[in-house]
DNA sequence: AGAATGACAGGAA
DNA sequence: GTTCCTGCCATTC
């Protein structure tokens, strides 16, 4: 049985963990085309809300900004530890932004 | 109730 | 190509 949602942004943030779970390994996604796939564009920062809160398990280190950089600051913990996960999946990152060559991946940015 | 904040995005300079 | 400013939305003070 699924609990109750406190409210609507609760039920949200489901589909937002469902949405970065269904990230392929080794891609990255922007906040809004998260957003999207969970079925709420333009709450992007939404996202970002969920995964600063959510205790889920999700790989939130596959979720970069829109133009492919860090969303902590470079001197942050964070920002370094998502990067050695992103090259660890074999993401390629060029002066601290992700590079997104994979033709595939690149449809599914649109 | 009003103002400030934040793991953002898009357009302008 | 990068940097700065404004707009959006939900939560918090």
């Amino acid at each position: 049985m699924a609990a109750l949602p406190a409210s609507a942004s609760e039920l949200h943030a489901s589909q937002i963990c469902l949405a970065i779970r269904a990230i392929p390994r080794g891609a990255t996604r922007s906040y809004a085309a998260v957003a999207r796939a969970a079925g709420i564009p333009g709450r992007a920062r939404l996202v970002a809300r969920v995964l600063a809160r959510t205790d889920q398990i999700v790989p939130w280190h596959r979720v970069v900004r829109a133009d492919g950089r860090i969303a902590f600051p470079t001197d942050s913990a964070h920002f370094v530890e998502q990067i050695e996960k992103l090259r660890s999946e074999g993401v390629v990152l060029k002066n601290g932004k992700v590079v997104r060559s994979n033709s595939l991946d690149a449809r599914l940015w649109g």
